[in-house]
DNA sequence: GAAGATTGAACCGTCAATCTTA
DNA sequence: TAAGATTGACGGTTCAATCTTC
């Protein structure tokens, strides 16, 4: 493989330089990060236009559902997602501005909190599943094969693995 | 398959409902939303400890050092970076109060601007791009195999190509 | 003191409006 | 009128500080 000529000024000088990507690589890898954000970008667009609710809405209102109840503890809901409690604090205080959820005291343990469905939340996101998961369906599963859908979950399992080191 | 029992309720009522994703499917893509997340987070993190430079500074920085002269058109960089031109417009302000770039008037488009590599901006990135190329090896390249990598680019360019429609 | 949760400040990204020049 | 670019307002995200309860 070639190494990336255009980028050889950044390694003048330096004694033992990390090697630069090979072109090969770094389309590769920008490719990757090009996939990402267009995909956040388009499913977020879609769905906003379709119904209003950002993805992160979805995400959350999809846990909620996940739980016969409609409610889940902050803390339990902000690990699910992956998010850092202050960012699902905020993000819980706007959707209450907008009546899909609401706050709601624990009996069990005076510090924590649950958040619980609205009724316009079940609506909102009833209303909104069936178009994103169509979205979701054409742009990934109906495009790609079995064995690529495998080895694409492969392929992050081992990248997630390698983020946790 | 399974069909995801859990989510039923999302489709009572409704006479023929997008089939939601099965167990396997929905696994499938949360974890590839989840390596997403955390890919770009982890590697801003290491970026901003290391050197002080968030991956969008990075990305900035290696286009304009793509370039012999270092500077380039305003709309040019920000097709390159698939970013909208408010948004660069507003980033290229916030690294200018840091001295990491600077802009100039076009002399063939009264309308255009550049935006310049300043001396302190090739410092910092010629002290960014090795630590970051490791990282980026490390939990890229390093682990995964030649035909996961040549996978993962042709589904790469097959959802790319998707999302174009 | 530690855990659950919220808050405010600062920064980032999008959208619509605006300004200038072609 | 359209293209290049900037701006201000607004919502989203992080970080550190805070408050309450365990």
């Amino acid at each position: 493989m070639q190494r990336d000529v255009s980028r050889k000024s950044l390694t003048v000088g330096l004694v033992d330089p990390a090697p630069w990507l090979t072109d090969e690589e770094q389309h590769l890898w920008r490719r990757w990060l090009l996939v990402q954000n267009r995909l956040a970008t388009v499913l977020n667009d879609r769905l906003q236009t379709d119904s209003g609710l950002s993805l992160q809405d979805f995400d959350v209102l999809t846990r909620l559902t996940d739980d016969a109840t409609g409610k889940i503890r902050i803390t339990q809901l902000a690990t699910g997602l992956d998010w850092e409690r202050s960012r699902l604090s905020h993000h819980i205080r706007r959707m209450q501005k907008r009546g899909l959820v609401e706050r709601e005291e624990c009996p069990d343990d005076g510090r924590g909190a649950f958040v619980v469905l609205t009724k316009a939340g079940r609506a909102a996101i009833e209303h909104a599943a069936p178009g994103h998961v169509r979205t979701v369906r054409r742009i990934v599963f109906d495009s790609l094969s079995a064995d690529e859908l495998k080895m694409l979950d492969i392929i992050n399992r081992k990248v997630l693995h390698q983020l946790e080191t």
